[in-house]
This record gives structure tokens, C-alpha cells and sequence, in this order.
RNA sequence: CGGGGUGUGGCUCAGCUUGGCUAGAGCGCUUGAUUUGGGAUCAAGAGGUCGCAGGUUCAAAUCCUGUCACCCCGACCA
């Protein structure tokens, strides 16, 4: 009956993937609906996700450089439109104010979708000489896409960011910049989130509006469907030229500058939930949890329960981000309301603890139960919640190589895509008539061209004629 | 923007086909009591312009017209 009731509440994954994530986002208490449609309220749980990442990501930042800035959040049509291949892309996707007060504006202003301009026509102004670069710059602020179809997290309407904007005297240093951006973004959904990601380049296709190179990492979802998590970009010095950013070399000579641009999303905590999430709820990496401890007395009315719970939570506390449940509600309920929020470790102690001198730690990635004595209780919970970070990682890890497939041709290819769910690694000749195809065919796109690369065979999975690249595909969010 | 669907207490929905009396249920919420090691039980209570605007009618949640919003499936995107 109990068990009926739990299972009722969230969606069986196995079941209906998408209902199972939008249940688990609500019932994880991370984001309300709104009467605007694609954008969230984001309710303390959830808000707590994004400045964890926030914090932790600006921490990354600011070791290689970063200085953090704040542009506005309207970009003048005349300047969104310098830049031919960036407004083209952006164009259909851009919420307009056309009114100020009662009057109708002079010119039309968007809310931006991006910075790419307002940086440039920043630094246009701001870069005269050598001697002003480099200009590693970043933002953390939010951004408007008026997309048609929205899913909380994964494709919201407003949602928040980091985007870095960078400035460069050589192409070289900006390229540099690039890679050095996807690799720490790479590091940081390893290390702190605990979810691999393929490391690679965009194709001619899927490359950013404007951009010379695009370069990203790709993680694979619970469902074996990707999701592009992070970018970085590698300008050249296509911007410079459109916006006129100039600087006087050492040479006396007048040169564009070279730019990168890079960002990261609330998307990420989308990817939390699919990589990690199971049907009792959020699993949350203990690095990234906001609450990474949940302190559950067990029949908190009798003597002595709450002072020694209490006891424990102050212990805790000054290792750990800890809470403690002293509602009325019962056992059960707190130990379904800890799982589904997605809690690493939760303490059950009642009476018959106190007695033992000890306390039981519940993992929430296996639910293993752990009866600890008291005394030692902050170091077992370090260790396990360490490893539990770990094999978090290597159990995601797990999932994408046993979901990651070979396709030698297009027989196998149509195969494997109709069939598993999952990267394919394939060859690719490097003309956009085979992406276009297989996209029309099977939904699928090119995710990218992984930095290690392999050779699979001599000709392309899709047309036949000799192979350039080895690309992943997949189906993606 | 094309195809399909839904709007009724906070949530999920019933009622609409065949108009009729005071618009219902479950969950949630409030108060009190008993409970407390995997989503408790009982009692009392609060809460609804039936998406909006017109129309038909003695009478509209129900029929008609218009409109708006949201959801799902496609095309576009972090």
C-alpha cells in the first residue's frame, strides 16, 4: 500500500522518460510554473543548484584570468545587425520592445539572446592598443529565446548563464582561449557534477551563428539521448572585422583582434537530473548538493531523540551542509521527501540508536543502510560521501560506453539508431548533404568531432566516398 | 508556424452527448486528538467569477460564435 502510494507519485522512467523528468523536477520542489510560458520559478531547491555551479564555476574562472562585467539587457536592431551570419541565426528567435513608456521607440531593441554584440561594440570603444589585451571578460546574467517548444531546464524561454567574452591580439591566443574554456568546462562536469562528456568540434551545420569554430562537450542523457551541456567558441576575427575592433600593435600597425566567447546554463542542472536521477527522484553529485546531509530523528517525541539529534546535526555541521527534518510527519514520509529531493546521506536516529550509541546513514545513489557509532560518524560520513561522488561518475561513465556504438555503414547506422538509444561513432565524409540526411531520415544529428578521434573505416556511414572524420551522432535534447 | 488535445477549489479530474433545483470526488490545506524505524487514523472546517467575451433560452459548466492560454506531436534552438 505504502509502496503504492511512492510509486504513484513519480513516473516510472522506464515507463514515460519525459513525465518521470517533469514529475521529478516538481516533486524535488526545484522550480513552480509560471503564467509565462518558458520561464520558471525557481524555488529555493533549485535556485541552490545554480549557485553552487555558479560559485564553483567562478572559482574556476577567475584561476586562469576571468574578470566578471555586466551588460545590459537590450541591444539597439541596428547593432544586432552588423554581424550577417550571427543575426540570421539569432533573428528568429529575438523578443523585440517597440515601446517606451506610451511612445513607440526610434529603434527597436531586443532583448538579448546573447552578447556577442554588446561586447563588441564595448570593446570597439574600450581596445585601442596592444597594451589593452588581452580582455578576458565574462558575465553572469540571463537571456531571452523566444523558442517555441519549452521543458523546464532544457529549453526554457529566459534562463541564466555565464557567457565569457574574450578579446585577443593573435588568433593563435584566442584558439588557445577556446580550448582552454571547453577543457575546464569538461573538468567541471567531471569533477563536480559527476558526468562525463565527449570533448570535440561542431560541424560546418551545428557551429554557432558567426562563429569560425565551435567546440563542445557532450554528455549522455539516462535515456541515451545527448545534450550538448557547454560551448566555447573561437571567432577568428570575423566580429572584429563586422564591429571594427582595432588596436595599434607594437609594429605601429592597425590589427583586428581575436575573439572567443563561451557559455555555460541552467541547462546543466537538466543534465544532473538525466544523468543521475532514478524513480524515487534527484540524485544530486555531494559536491554540487546544497543540502548534502538530512538529519531524520526517529520518534523525535520521546526524551532525549531531539537533543541528540540535535548533537549530531551541530557535529555534522561543521563539516558538511546539513539539515534537519523536525516536522511531524512521519518516518516514512521524511525518508521519501529526502530521496526525492535527491539528498546524498541522510542520518536516521531514533531511541534504539541512541542506545546502540550509534546512527544509520542511508546512501541515496544505493540506499545502502550503514549503522555507525556516534563518535566516528563524520569521518564515515566523508568517506562515504566521497566515494559516493566517485562511482557516481564511473557509473554514468559506465552507461555512456555500454550506450556508445560502432556504425561501419548505413545498414548498421539505421539499425543502431532506430534500435538503441545512444551515441554512434561513425565516419563521416564531411559534406553537410550526409548530416542533412541522416537528419531527415532519423532525427539524428551530428554531435561532434570528438578530439580523439578513431578509424572506424576508410569511406562515410552515410554516402560511401572517402571518410575525413570520425563523428558522434546521436538524437539530442 | 502546421496537426491533435485540454481549460471546472491549491493539484488530478468527474459532470457536458440529452440545458434544470444548493456544481461533486480524491489528494492537499486549517484546527484538535491519537500516532511516529518506509508516504498514519479519526473528527470538525475553509476554499469554486466552471479560461474570457458575446449569443440562444424561462433557465447555460452543459448549446452556438469569437477569443485567449496551456499541453502533446512535427519544423527551429543552450
Amino acid at each position: 500500500m505504502a509502496k503504492d502510494k511512492l510509486v504513484r507519485e513519480i513516473t516510472a522512467m522506464e515507463d514515460d522518460f519525459a513525465q518521470w523528468y517533469t514529475d521529478v523536477v516538481v516533486k524535488a520542489g526545484l522550480i513552480g510554473y509560471t503564467s509565462v510560458k518558458g520561464c520558471m520559478a525557481y524555488k529555493p531547491a533549485g535556485y541552490a543548484l545554480w549557485e553552487n555551479i555558479q560559485k564553483e564555476l567562478d572559482r574556476r574562472f577567475k584561476e586562469t584570468g576571468v574578470e566578471n562585467v555586466y551588460m545590459p539587457v537590450l541591444i539597439p536592431e541596428s547593432l544586432l545587425q552588423k554581424e550577417k551570419d550571427h543575426v540570421e541565426g539569432f533573428a528568429p528567435e529575438v523578443a523585440w520592445v517597440t515601446k517606451g513608456g506610451l511612445n513607440d521607440l526610434t529603434e527597436p531593441m531586443c532583448i538579448r539572446p546573447t552578447s556577442e554584440t554588446l561586447f563588441c561594440d564595448f570593446y570597439q570603444k574600450e581596445i585601442q592598443s596592444y597594451r589593452d589585451l588581452p580582455k578576458v571578460y565574462n558575465q553572469w546574467c540571463n537571456v531571452l529565446r523566444w523558442e517555441k517548444e519549452t521543458r523546464p531546464f532544457l529549453r526554457s524561454r529566459e534562463f541564466l548563464w555565464q557567457e565569457g567574452h574574450t578579446a585577443h591580439a593573435t588568433a593563435e591566443e584566442s584558439h588557445e582561449r577556446t580550448i582552454q574554456m571547453l577543457n575546464l568546462y569538461a573538468d567541471f562536469c567531471e569533477e563536480f557534477l559527476a558526468i562525463p562528456v565527449i570533448k570535440g568540434q561542431k560541424t560546418e551545420k551545428e557551429k554557432f551563428a558567426g562563429a569560425e569554430a565551435t567546440f563542445t562537450i557532450e554528455a549522455l542523457m539516462h535515456d541515451g539521448k545527448a545534450l550538448q551541456s557547454g560551448t566555447s567558441h573561437d571567432f577568428g576575427d570575423g566580429f572584429a572585422k563586422a564591429y571594427g575592433i582595432q588596436y595599434t600593435d607594437r609594429d605601429n600597425q592597425l590589427k583586428y583582434v581575436y575573439q572567443t566567447s563561451w557559455g555555460m546554463t541552467t541547462r546543466l542542472i537538466g543534465a544532473v537530473i538525466m544523468v543521475h536521477g532514478d524513480n524515487k527522484g534527484l540524485v544530486l553529485p555531494p559536491r554540487l548538493a546544497p543540502v548534502q546531509i538530512m538529519v531524520v530523528p526517529i520518534a523525535q517525541h520521546k526524551e532525549g531523540v531531539l537533543d541528540a539529534a540535535h548533537g549530531v546535526l551541530d557535529r555534522l555541521s561543521a563539516r558538511f551542509r546539513t539539515k534537519i527534518d523536525e516536522t511531524d510527519n512521519k518516518p516514512g514520509w521524511k525518508f521519501a521527501e529526502t530521496e526525492m529531493r535527491g539528498i546524498p546521506l541522510r542520518v536516521e536516529l531514533g531511541p534504539k540508536d541512541i542506545e546502540n550509541g550509534e546512527a544509520v546513514l542511508v546512501r541515496r545513489d544505493t540506499g545502502e543502510k550503514i549503522a555507525v557509532p556516534l563518535d566516528s560518524i563524520e569521518d564515515r560520513a566523508g568517506e562515504i560521501l566521497e566515494s559516493m561522488q566517485k562511482e557516481m561518475l564511473e557509473r554514468a561513465r559506465a552507461h555512456r560506453d555500454s550506450h556508445t556504438y560502432v556504425a561501419a555503414n548505413y545498414e548498421e547506422f539505421a539499425d543502431t539508431i532506430t534500435n538503441k538509444p545512444g551515441f554512434i561513432k561513425a565516419m563521416w565524409c564531411g559534406d553537410q548533404a550526409c548530416e542533412d540526411k541522416l537528419k531527415e531520415e532519423f532525427a539524428a544529428t551530428s554531435r561532434c568531432m570528438p578530439f580523439e578521434q578513431e578509424h572506424l573505416s576508410d569511406v562515410c556511414v552515410c554516402c560511401g566516398r572517402p571518410a575525413k572524420k570520425m563523428v558522434y551522432w546521436g538524437k539530442a535534447y
